[in-house]
DNA sequence: ATAATTCAGATTGTATACAATATTCAATAT
DNA sequence: ATATTGAATATTGTATACAATCTGAATTAT
């Protein structure tokens, strides 16, 4: 018998909510790398047994957020500086394509929203709240790709990222720097001009790796 | 509390056991797209109970490669053109970067089994082997990089693809092509070219999908 | 004092059990 | 003949229970 995919919408179960509340409180930095959690813990939190709470962190698992220490418990996965180059190389080579892509079928709704996000990114007082700015600035720019493995994908890598940027606050470094390079991107897709947005998109995400060196260079000092 | 992660080894699980055994028969081709598995089904085959396969699943789905659909079973995701496009895209991006690298500190022993499973997808008979040298061909190529997460990100990818692939058996086409490229990239990496294998590794993904497209066009006729 | 040993407690992986909900198919109505 | 309803069945998601095994600290031996 074949079925094919139809009707992907289904009510959220506990195991789907858990997944999602813990991948948030990983990437906005809540938990840190190395915290042991067990899964009794989360258990109590959410008020239900380890048994969904197991499946959202295989889940988790599966996308390298969190690694099972057998008997102690999964840690948030430390992130190395050669992985942090690995993601970032990644982005580089990946994001161009997609906001090309995009800027090919941008919508003017797209447009206006993104220039919310970025408005909001460089008028933001809170540094905590700079991150998801940040993230829903790009996300929008590329929404119009229809390049849904390449934003999985990508989407995957920064969530491994953030889980330690935001934890570490890095992006207080480099505000200005990046807020310039918003308004790059965003003209070059108000212009159309793909190329250019490409172009200005990846030395955007070679410019932050570079930043981010820096601030973990000065750090270990 | 901080525990880093040391001993990654464990005795595998049986939710450990499922995940391999389903993605193995999935990506060999043995359950097809559209192919309805219910839970219970897969624990009967297995001699276990439905939380081991529940796991299972939870990791196949969180990689793509499976997708539930609520009282009608988990089904093999269907790979559309369009994700196949995105994943040869990816491919094409990536893999070039990894062999360029790897070629930079790539080991004898590594050229020599390489040059092994190059010879073995040449004179395979079966093929039904080929998918299985063409892999191992070309990862034992990739090994020295020191590109995990690369290698992860394109390993699923492969694997996506791979799972529509062998159950058609697409590979039966452009197999001349193929061995001559194949030949022309391990040559590259004997003389230590990484730039020159990095170059044949893209255009060598490219053909492959074009030969694709072009089967896939045929076929619909 | 230090090293080895032991044992209680903690933690995990999985089997079983059960309530909630969807599906299916026969019976009925149109 | 086709559409609608309803009850029996099937399927899922999760709670509970339990055996296996690890950890850690007290205890013993050196």
């Amino acid at each position: 018998m074949k079925i094919f995919a139809t009707n992907l919408a289904k009510t959220a179960s506990s195991s789907d909510v858990i997944f999602d509340a813990l991948r948030d409180s990983i990437i906005s930095g809540q938990i840190q790398a190395g915290e042991s959690m067990r899964q009794a813990h989360i258990a109590e939190l959410f008020n239900v047994s380890r048994i969904p709470v197991r499946e959202a962190l295989k889940r988790l698992e599966a996308q390298g957020l969190v690694q099972s220490l057998r008997y102690k418990g999964y840690v948030v996965s430390p992130l190395s500086h050669a992985e942090m180059e690995e993601i970032y190389e990644i982005r580089a080579n990946l994001e161009p394509i997609v906001i090309e892509k995009s800027v090919a079928n941008m919508s003017d709704e797209t447009l206006e929203e993104a220039k919310e996000y970025c408005d909001s990114f460089s008028t933001e007082a809170e540094a905590s709240k700079w991150g998801e700015w940040n993230r829903l600035f790009h996300e929008t720019l590329y929404r119009d790709a229809e390049r849904p493995y390449h934003l999985k994908l990508v989407g995957e890598a920064i969530d491994r990222v953030d889980s330690y940027l935001r934890a570490q606050l890095v992006l207080t470094n480099g505000m200005e720097i990046a807020i310039r390079e918003h308004h790059g991107i965003l003209e070059a897709c108000l212009q159309r001009d793909g190329a250019l947005a490409a172009k200005r998109t990846r030395e955007h995400i070679l410019g932050s790796y570079r930043v981010l060196i820096d601030y973990l260079g000065n750090q270990s000092k």
